[in-house]
DNA sequence: AAGTGGTCTAGACCACGCG
DNA sequence: GCGTGGTCTAGACCACTTT
């Protein structure tokens, strides 16, 4: 009676994790490494029921999460299906960015990534962790059409995750450097948005006469890695073309 | 053999519905009418169970559903609690508007709902149902500490719903009138900003000199009615106050 | 101890997509 | 026809909260 329960025990000690959690993990990861590239199928749910001895209920358990937080999506009679991208978390676009096709986008990185003290400029309060640490900073310039439209200050912990090197920028997007090589998602996301007149610096870069209006977006992204937030002060010339953005349940 | 397989396939006809879709419904709308109110629990997962002669299993798939679209939040070992409203979908919101304790908010109707020709400042493409029908258009100003910083303008086709009375808006809020009295409920969103200098109109409105820089905000609101959008032109002041808005998995 | 939600098993039948 | 995901049953044991 004593032996089973201690074994029960070191069951849950060794384990921790639910079924369902280690098998959405493994999902998962293999989806963030491209194991499972995008518009593939997962395996189905009976051959990963054999895989893991279990059941198809906690077996689609783990493909519901997978579902919610945006990484695939199912197919009645094919199959779950890997999505391009995570369901988009109010993220930012400048309106055409996506629909490329007409349109030529161009990031420039301004400053790489490199340690400096906290800036004051940052409108979100920082985490005890995070005042006590260093932090990354690095700053971007996005185009569009050869046009410059968004100035991007960008900081996070230095404790919380080492400078990415500028080379290693995959399609230069910060975001799916995370998620491809650090296996880091976006968890949401706290915007305070105001209109301003552009200060001289702000109207060197981006082109624009002293005093015309910019759009200043504070962002403070949360990402699953607990003690990593990413906090962003965004400049944007919104006169030949808005800012975008859409969430839906 | 035939006569069971007429009355499979009635059945289907009959109840059309899954079964846990007819649970959902019937919570929602318990929530929706306040016959569950805020911060109360719903019956136990038992209960339901018993109440409609089926398994945990398919309760526990209408109560997930319930949580997902935000309506509860669920409690192990108390119970499923209904919450004050709906995940926020990106709506816009003052800083401070909440933390309401140190400050007034107001909300003045300046042109009550009533029938007119679509406006072409809209920025969104209607649909072409919308365009065939007429619409109903309100304005309304947003004050924080009897300072106003909010013009809104709105718009929805008159053909989706008739136009809300004043008197009937409940608290105000178009959106609390929408869930809890037409159970229409909004589904997402999709927003255009822009950085603008105020013209006569908006500064008059917002008591602000001309040319200062306003934060000009389209809207195109989803909701749970297929033919229903609800679109808005808002010009905010956010020299005293930024706007605020979040989003989480 | 009793009641609640959380996890999991071992099945069953259905609707859909495709060859 | 066969494999896929979608729904549902009828149980079991667990962890947590309250009495």
């Amino acid at each position: 009676m004593t032996r089973s329960f201690i074994l029960l025990d070191m069951e849950n000690v060794m384990l921790e994790k639910r079924k369902y959690q280690i098998i959405f993990d493994y999902l998962k990861e293999g989806i963030q490494t491209k194991k499972y590239g995008v518009d593939s199928y997962l395996p189905s749910e009976n051959e990963i029921c054999n895989q893991f001895k279990t059941t198809r209920t906690t077996v689609r358990k783990a493909l519901d999460e997978l579902q919610k937080d945006g990484f695939i999506t199912k197919e009645q009679g094919k199959g779950s299906k890997v999505l391009e991208r995570r369901k988009s978390l109010g993220l930012l676009t400048v309106k055409g960015f996506s629909q490329a096709v007409d349109h030529k986008v161009k990031t420039v990185l301004l400053k790489r990534p490199s340690e400096q003290q906290w800036d004051p400029s940052i409108s979100f309060d920082l985490t005890s962790d995070e005042e006590e640490s260093k932090c990354i900073y690095f700053q971007r310039l996005r185009y569009l059409d050869d046009q410059p439209v968004m100035l991007e200050n960008n900081w996070y912990a230095a404790n919380a995750l080492e400078p990415m090197k500028a080379n290693e920028f995959v399609d230069g997007s910060f975001f799916k450097t995370l998620s491809q090589k650090y296996l880091i998602e976006i968890m949401g996301s706290e915007q305070e948005l105001r209109a301003e007149l552009a200060n001289e610096y702000i109207s060197d870069n981006l082109g624009i006469k002293q005093g015309a209006p910019v759009l200043h977006i504070s962002v403070r992204f949360k990402t699953s890695k607990a003690d990593l937030n990413l906090y962003s002060e965004i400049y944007c010339n919104t006169a030949m073309v808005p800012i975008r953005n859409s969430y839906f349940l």
